[in-house]
DNA sequence: GATCGTTATATCTTCAAAGATATAACGATA
DNA sequence: TATCGTTATATCTTTGAAGATATAACGATC
C-alpha cells in the first residue's frame, strides 16, 4: 500500500500547520506575542493605559505583563513615571526595542517553518 | 552601539525558545501532542479507558479527544466496540498509525528548529 | 437472563484565569 | 492647595475548562 498524503486522511478541505512560540526562562514562559504588541503600543502612545485600550486589553492585564517583563529583564523594558503634568506615562527602553526587533525576526523564521510544513501536507 | 546578545538583556541564566505545534482545519485546532499519545496508548492497551488511566487523563476527556479525532478524519482513527466478552474495547486505524508517524516526524523537525533558535540567543 | 468491563452520555461541582470595579498615590502646573 | 490623567493595587464577580460522579447501553459468554 502506498503512503497517502496527510491531507487525504482528513475530512475538511483546508489544513495548515500552526503553532506558537515563546521565550522561556527556567521553564517559565515570559515573552509571547501579546507582550510584543503591548510594547509597541506603549512606544507609540507613551502610556500603558492607552496601549491597553488600543489592543482591547484590560489595564490590569497590561500592567501585569509590564511588571512581569521588567522582572525578567536585566534592565527594565518599560520605564514608568507617575504624577506630573499629564498624570504620568511610560516609555520603553533600548532593550525593549531590541527585544521587539528580535521577536519580529523570530516570528518571520517561524512563519517560514510553518509554511513549509503546511506545504508538506499536500 | 554594538548589538547585544538577547540573553544579555534578560535576568536569569537559562533561556530557551519553546513552542507548540498543531494541525488546524478551518481555523480549528485538532491535532496536538495530547491526542498523539492517547492514540499510541489505545494501540498499546486496546482500550480508551486504560489508555486514559495510563496518561492520567479522565475518561471523559479522552473520549472527547477520540470523538473529535474521528469527526475530523475521513476514516475513523479509533474503532470502538461495546459489549461482548471483555465489555468492548478500541483499536486504532491504519490512518491513525500514519498520523502518529507523521506527527513524530513533524515534532522532530520542530525540535530542531527550536534548538537552532535557542542557540541563536547565545 | 445474569455477568462483565467497556463505551457513551449527562449532570454537578471545583477551580483558576479573566474581567470589572474602585481607589490610593503620584507630581508638575496653575 | 486643587486639578489632572496616569500608575499601582486591592477586591469582588464572572466565566470557562477541568474534574468528579453517576448511569445507561452494549453484546459475547456462561
Amino acid at each position: 500500500m502506498s503512503k497517502k498524503k496527510i491531507s487525504d486522511l482528513l475530512k475538511k478541505g483546508q489544513f495548515t500547520v500552526n503553532g506558537s512560540l515563546w521565550l522561556e526562562g527556567d521553564g517559565v514562559r515570559f515573552f509571547g506575542p501579546g507582550p510584543v504588541q503591548l510594547l509597541e503600543l506603549i512606544q507609540e502612545t507613551g502610556s500603558i493605559n492607552q496601549a491597553a485600550k488600543k489592543m482591547q486589553m484590560s489595564y490590569k492585564k497590561a500592567w501585569q505583563l509590564v511588571d512581569n517583563l521588567n522582572a525578567m529583564s536585566a534592565q527594565p523594558m518599560v520605564i514608568t513615571t507617575t504624577g506630573g503634568e499629564k498624570g504620568g506615562g511610560s516609555s520603553i527602553s533600548e532593550e525593549a526595542i531590541q527585544m521587539i526587533s528580535y521577536h519580529q525576526q523570530l516570528r518571520a523564521r517561524f512563519k517560514k517553518f510553518l509554511e513549509e510544513e503546511t506545504l508538506r501536507l499536500k
